[in-house]
DNA sequence: AATCGTATTATGGCGTACCAGATACTGTAG
DNA sequence: CTACAGTATCTGGTACGCCATAATACGATT
């Protein structure tokens, strides 16, 4: 075990990245930064000539962003940007809810003070990047903060899970936050699941934590019906 | 909306499915029935031979697994079959009954008797399955079981993220339901599910619900461990 | 003989060209 | 103005070739 720490900070971290890799990781960016709208075609090759990779690459970033949910592929017409249904995105916090609530439990359970503190350092993170007004740090400092939840209790797979689902829900987290009011009030309910896990109170950090994510749910839902019709 | 309808009654149903994935299907199945094991290198140009296919199709079926999990790439090795670790299983297992657990008191907040009646058909689909020693069926059934538990409440997300789940454990799933004892235990569970959720006793439900995936946890846990130093 | 450097091989990463089938568009003839 | 045929477009699929890298085998030098 020491033997294999050593070893991993010996080895040379070359940025090994294959093209494939940064072709994917454009797309999926352009996808949820809203370059490419829900219901856009994404024609291979105009996409090869975009990115300047040849068809294997974007055939196979393509297949990739389909098993992600991105991407949608009708029979016979290709692939387009997947509509995010309103319905979808519901069962989506729905789902983030369980789990989070899940990983606040054992976090509380655990009662370790490493963990109630890594929590604080990302919740300042987000209140100062409210302060400051910047959403990509809210978004990253969020982010960090529901990592910490998951892996300090080492439930790897249940995070990538909740990846996976996110970045369906990306661009509408984007407009969550800049919503009035949730400046003050997304912080202070993860503030409450911070309480909740100094205090060992597993039932109550879960309950926090669904109550959160159900707060940004029905956010979610009042953004996404009021700009329904507008399309 | 009706004429919609009627066009998809005539509709002739070609089995429009693409090489991709008919070739996805193969080796999936290949994987999970244990004709390749876990860590054997799987060489592209192999399984080009093996399927008859060519490199693309086979390239795209090797990122759509891997995005599954059932395939992992090591940097400059090429694909492999994904070990399943135990840490890994008894996530997969956590989850799972976060999930099933969600559905489960829904379906009994929901209150409909047609649920009920769909889950006690499963339920003795099981039972009979068992009875006649045909494991695929169980199987089968206890697969239509939960599909039930989520479909009927339309929490088709929650499914596809437990279907992606379970294809990680499922060569777990055929050995765990093969252990003493099981075939009695196990539907005993589910039955107490379908009872609570009858009696509309959401809380009841998800109790039972996890109670069974942890029972399920524990047999795998208790096979891979007995397993590990065969290797 | 041991070690170091080099050639070979296996394999993945990537690109290009080509064909078939489906679909959408377009222009012409009746 | 309509119907039909032809055409362009696009994906699905295949074949082939080139390059980079890793591992291994082989040979040369000290």
């Amino acid at each position: 075990m020491s033997g294999a720490l050593k070893d991993a900070a010996i080895r040379v971290e070359r940025p090994t990245k294959t093209l494939r890799e940064l072709a994917l990781d454009k797309v999926r960016e352009a996808i949820v930064n809203g370059y490419f709208r829900p219901g856009d075609r994404l024609v291979e090759r105009d996409l090869c000539a975009q990115l300047g990779v040849s068809r294997t690459v974007v055939r196979e970033v393509l297949r990739h962003l389909e098993s992600e949910g991105l991407v949608a592929n009708l029979p016979n017409k290709g692939p387009i940007v997947a509509q995010l249904d309103i319905e979808e995105a519901k069962q989506i916090y729905e789902i983030r809810g369980a789990l989070e609530g899940m990983a606040a439990r054992l976090c509380a359970e655990r009662g370790s003070p490493e963990i109630v503190a890594a929590l604080e350092d990302s919740l300042t993170g987000i209140r100062n990047s409210y302060r400051d007004n910047d959403m990509a740090g809210v978004l990253a400092n969020t982010s960090s903060f529901y990592q910490t939840l998951f892996t300090m209790v080492d439930r790897h797979v249940a995070w990538g899970v909740v990846n996976l689902l996110t970045v369906r829900i990306n661009h509408l987290r984007s407009m969550t936050i800049k919503t009035e009011r949730r400046g003050i009030e997304g912080p202070a309910q993860m503030a409450k699941i911070v309480d909740a896990i100094r205090r060992g109170d597993g039932e109550g950090a879960q309950r926090a934590a669904m109550d959160h994510v159900a707060a940004a749910s029905a956010i979610a839902e009042a953004v996404l019906s009021a700009q329904k019709p507008a399309e």
